[in-house]
DNA sequence: TTGTACGCGTTATCAC
DNA sequence: GTGATAACGCGTACAA
């Protein structure tokens, strides 16, 4: 039976459309009794409100969407989790949408979102975009907040990311003091695969880092022959492995590197991953999303820097799960 | 300007609400000349279709669901990379959902999708739910199938999923013939982490696989400290590693596993990798869910078992492509 | 406490 | 070719 409506369960129990709709949402002025016929039929009957009828009646859907480039961004997982988790215990649903790193994909989900396709988001946008993309997000008024990376060249949108920078103080901090010493060569292999303006705080903040220690800094493609004691720092794994492995000389100092240490590999003295805190990341969002649903005016842009989760060290011979 | 409405485009050229629709959508019967200026127009104030009202007016959503445990489902991120690009081609948008495995979530899903939340969905349901959820969805004629895996105890509904008994049968002929002879030991670890449809099927299929050869088969959990030439087969490398570790004889005559290896190592004298064909398994799914769309009359049930895209061999000291 | 009537923004069916 | 107008299903002032 594909679509019990409203009226259905209205003349089926001899009473009005507007007596039942108010019965079902706990209306105080709808007598106990009624409310609880209405409630029995409706469950009978298994009404469910049509949610495009009730959403141009009400302007809102209750959603949220989650845009990210796609499933694989490893980004993207541990706070889609979070965040669905946080808005269903708020009676919203979280809905993801991907958009490919392709802007006109991207354009096409924003229209669709400015337009009562929910009623806010949080946004993991395309590195390449160039920010015009989220213009009509932006003066459509509804509530969204970038998450990890900012738009290029973007309007002064709200933003929820983790301190790179003390991120990577902290990172270097711990793969520079100790028994071994000082490298003699950084490897700043920060936006050696992709740019956008995580990885460039990343990069600019190992240069300072290192400038303070006195020590040269070299980007990835450049010979670093003359090394003895190199230290290196990226944001994955895999780029890491490639670059040590390029390395000619094997006593290298450290590597570091964000989020996940798989492979089992200890291709240096000292490994340490910087993990960063998912879960805060996704609470945060959210709340800055519903905080801006609340309020009339547009209150300013927020920029919310999360602290790691933790610093973590890789040990000889650790466990490596996988999946 | 949140909202430029069919009417204010209306009154803004001097047209009726009607012939305002009519041109945006192309239809012959206005005259190129009126289309054109409302196309300008409409370009001019950023008008954008509200999804709810078009929804409601025309019974539709353009949108489909692809309904998934969550993010880290190794299932289901490559099928929803394909079917978001397919259904892209098609005029179509997909959104995710996740349930989280909890049953609760499950059904709040499937009840906003059964009430025009969307016009169909592509499901990888819950293990443990007990197919009691989709019930009403059943009944609401929404298209939709099940992808990879279906609800224990359901309703005939069409699934789409590897054709797992055959690549058991390649994974086992793969690895009993040739030099090295045959084992002496099967181990069969399918569902051992978590039981579902899939797990099932693979299970059984090793069984038969094995009397066929005269193999005796143990479970993950029994000693086979017996035997000198076992063999281990598993869905993951986690829990294919897992279980080699527990092997006193080292001389493992191999390891067969689904989908990926990247851990670089090499347990067993062969490591063979059945790995399925997501792509094609999304362009079916979307195929069955959009043929649903077009005829009223619920067509029956299909079955679909997609062959594996290829079966691979991990070379000794092979790359292991880490992100 | 319950019923009437209008609005939400589009599409579709009539007339003209 | 274009203009009124009735759906679509629900929420809600306003009346009663």
């Amino acid at each position: 039976m594909p679509g019990t409506r409203l009226s259905d369960l209205a003349s089926s129990l001899g009473l009005n459309i507007a007596t039942v709709s108010r019965a079902l949402r706990d209306d105080p002025r709808v007598r106990p009794e009624t409310r609880e016929r209405v409630r029995v039929e409706a469950d009978r009957l298994g009404y469910r409100p049509h949610v495009a009828a009730r959403a141009l009646a009400e302007g809102k859907t209750r959603t949220l969407w989650f845009i990210i480039p796609d499933l694989e961004d490893p980004i993207a997982r541990e706070p889609a989790w979070h965040a669905s988790q946080f808005l269903l215990d708020r009676g919203y649903d979280l809905l993801l949408a991907q958009h490919h790193n392709d802007e006109s994909v991207f354009r096409r989900i924003l229209d669709r979102l400015s337009r009562g396709g929910a009623d806010g988001a949080i946004i993991i946008p395309d590195a390449s975009s160039q920010g015009t993309a989220d213009a009509s997000l932006w003066d459509s008024r509804v509530p969204f907040v970038y998450l990890d990376r900012r738009l290029a060249g973007t309007l002064a949108a709200s933003v929820v990311t983790t301190d790179n920078r003390a991120a990577i103080d902290s990172l270097v901090e711990a793969l520079t003091s100790g028994p071994r010493g000082k490298p003699d060569l950084v490897v700043n292999a920060f936006g050696s695969t992709r740019e956008n303006s995580v990885e460039t705080v990343r990069r600019a903040a190992v240069d300072a880092a290192a400038r303070r220690l006195g020590i040269p800094v070299v980007g990835p493609s450049a010979p670093f022959s003359g090394s003895r004691r190199p230290l290196v720092l990226a944001s994955s794994e895999a780029t890491a492995l490639g670059l040590v492995g390029r390395l000619e000389n094997p006593d290298t100092v450290g590597v570091g590197v964000f989020d996940a240490w798989r492979s089992g590999l200890r291709p240096a003295t000292r490994v340490f991953v910087a993990v960063q805190d998912f879960r805060a990341m996704a609470a945060l969002a959210v709340d800055r999303v519903l905080d801006q649903l609340g309020r009339e005016p547009g209150p300013p842009p927020t920029e919310d820097l999360i602290p790691l989760a933790r610093l973590e060290e890789i040990e000889e011979g650790g466990d490596f799960p996988l999946d």
